[in-house]
DNA sequence: TTTTTATTCGCAAATGGGTTGCAATTTTTT
DNA sequence: AAAAAATTGCAACCCATTTGCGAATAAAAA
């Protein structure tokens, strides 16, 4: 809760009371997309609030974009040693999940940004494995 | 021409003269969005009909999509040894390019199917590059 | 080759994610 | 408390993709 607000002063976001349960939020989840915070907050804050709060974490490196399995964008909480300053790095494998549809970061997995690659320049590489987590295989 | 068209065939895809051409434009294209589609015809053919031609040929194992780096949906060939039945396998890397927005199938570059990831139970994998390819660098 | 049947086509309209302009409200600064 | 800056909601928009439906076309049957 003052951890929530702190996080907010410390990178110069109103603490409206929206933001603060939205980055509440973040904390207790793997990941979220836009529907899933519409529906958290059951449409009592509009949804061009939510895209326009999004835009602002993400610029402050509080959170970031993460693959999904559609053409869905989803959000989940930076990790600190990997982005800074407006810049996201996020050099690990991420977990889809088919059921539930969450993204997971998969921190031990990392990848190297290989440089190698015959008639390309690299510049990034991602490694998304999709499946099933346990959560939904034992439900 | 005739390769075209007994393709269609085998495939039970009438060969009407836009799948025609569209089969033909996939042959010399690595990769294709919609919109690509629209230009190429000089958007003498309806959205509609490229988006039901596309999800046919997707049905018949002609084409299938790849990854892109925006919200596009792109699609390439595929390679007969992969994709069967409907059900498609590109167990190999792609390369996306920033410049020209091309998605490149990595054919040598294949990933195995690790099962192997505690916590969940893997099912595919994908690995893309992203970066600059030649065609683009040197202009 | 005519008739029948199955596909394919184009148009209009709808769905869904995401954005923009603007005026009203809230938060921060002084 | 007043002024300045950030946030919000609303309506309207953009763009990719889909759906319904009747008209046109291709393939199969007679």
């Amino acid at each position: 809760m003052n951890k929530i607000k702190s996080i907010l002063s410390e990178n110069n976001i109103n603490k409206t009371k929206f933001r603060v349960d939205l980055l509440k939020l973040f904390y207790s989840k793997k990941s979220l997309s836009v529907l899933e915070i519409l529906d958290h907050f059951n449409s009592t804050v509009n949804k061009v609030t939510i895209y326009r709060s999004l835009k602002s974490f993400e610029k402050k490196c509080l959170i970031h974009k993460v693959p999904d399995s559609k053409n869905f964008t989803r959000y989940s909480l930076c990790n600190e040693n990997e982005c800074k300053n407006g810049s996201h790095d996020h050099s690990h494998g991420h977990f889809i999940c088919y059921a539930c549809e969450q993204t997971f970061c998969l921190e031990s997995i990392k990848v190297e940004n290989t440089n190698q690659l015959d008639g390309f320049k690299v510049e990034n590489l991602k490694l998304v494995y999709e499946g099933y987590c346990n959560s939904c295989i034992n439900n």
